[in-house]
DNA sequence: TGAATTATTTAGTCTAAACTAAATTAATTA
DNA sequence: TAATTAATTTAGTTTAGACTAAATAATTCA
């Protein structure tokens, strides 16, 4: 078994490389971690020796096989968790994310199995994450930023990129929340910003905010 | 808030209080934990300075008010997760200390709120041992060990010593658990053994097996 | 391209929480 | 009660995982 900061570093890493698509900065990690650089290095040379990643110095690291499949079932424990959290104790999905944070460490295979049995086996968290199957497995479904839609088209909001409160809040204001149908009606191109209809309604939202919606068509 | 190592420490003490009705010796608390003295002892200095238990050299230690209020909220934890494990997940009441053992762990008040909510406000855990309330409050059952009572005296199963799961599954063998009708037919004087009427059948059961069984009259 | 800047690593320190071995206090027994 | 044994504490060590400061490598830009 893992330490709890070692899962905490595998997990970290694992979602820079998706950002990165390369090797991931040791810098980056630190970050992201909220440490020094000089620890994250620390952890990145041991994790290595233990042949949970490739690393060669200056060079950043990246996940080996076995990295992947130990930072998936974290990340699987983390999204069922939060199914369960905004499921079964009716949490709102801006609340989840901390609790989780700490249940996903916890050590037991059958316990996720029969959490996710529970759960009804969902394929995705609350925020439209979807969860690694057993094998560490996830789907990925075929999605773009709302950014990058243009005038005219639309499509079903499946994710989103961020998640703090503040955000999550800015959206449930707005009866917005995954499912949601949003329709693209006008573009500004001075500062990216986008009018938007969503039911009956139209709303304007800057760059920022469609930045960090995922709709699929 | 509270080390991992810290709400052992004051768990296990809370625990042997009630064993010694008295100050609970370090070496007592070593040995509960699996550790040697002298590490019981630096710790128990430290939960001393930090005023969560009174103690003097040599003369073991005891909760403060403090101590007790944070060893009855991770207790309370532990036993509401009990409770979720055996009757949402469906777990056998002898799988579940190890994995609540971490559950316990978990910090934010809202979680256990909602799930002792969503658990429907126990008041057992599946051994039968009384889960605390919010303010650390544990309301203790008159019950007596089966090996106390006489030939000729009749009661329910209430709750069990050993939470084992060797005793646990020697239990469920014979189909006793909590809430069964257990009557003394017999005592053996020599070896302190019993005979048990339960339901339409008779059982021989040793003092050990008595020694670990809690009745209410 | 070479100097300046930025990123990264190395070396050494600190703390929590365990340990071993030695010292001390308390308890038991001859 | 004195001597022996048992319990407990103290002193010093170890390890994981953080840190700071200094050294080194990589990158950028004049």
């Amino acid at each position: 078994m893992y330490t709890l900061a070692e899962e905490n570093y595998l997990k970290a890493i694992f979602h820079l490389e998706q950002e990165f698509s390369k090797a991931v900065p040791t810098n980056a990690i630190a970050e992201r971690l909220e440490m020094k650089a000089s620890s994250a290095t620390d952890m990145v040379q041991k994790l290595s020796d233990k042949g949970l990643l490739d690393y060669k110095k200056y060079k950043g690291a990246t996940l080996s096989k076995e990295g992947k499949k130990v930072a998936a079932s974290i990340i699987r424990k983390h999204r069922l968790w939060e199914v369960f959290l905004v499921e079964k104790l009716n949490f709102q999905w801006d609340e989840v994310h901390p609790i989780a944070e700490q249940l996903e460490h916890i050590q037991s295979d059958e316990l996720i199995n029969r959490l996710d049995a529970f759960l009804d086996h969902p394929d995705y968290d609350p925020h439209g994450d979807p969860i690694p199957d057993k094998n560490g497995i996830i789907k990925t479904a075929e999605k773009k930023l709302l950014s990058e839609l243009d005038k005219g088209q639309e499509g079903i909001l499946v994710g989103v990129r961020e998640t703090s409160s503040e955000f999550l809040q800015y959206l449930d204001k707005r009866d917005i929340a995954i499912g949601t149908k949003i329709r693209i009606l006008g573009r500004e191109f001075f500062d990216g910003s986008l009018v938007l209809q969503v039911r009956k309604e139209q709303f304007f939202i800057s760059k920022k905010i469609a930045e960090n919606l995922y709709i699929q068509i």
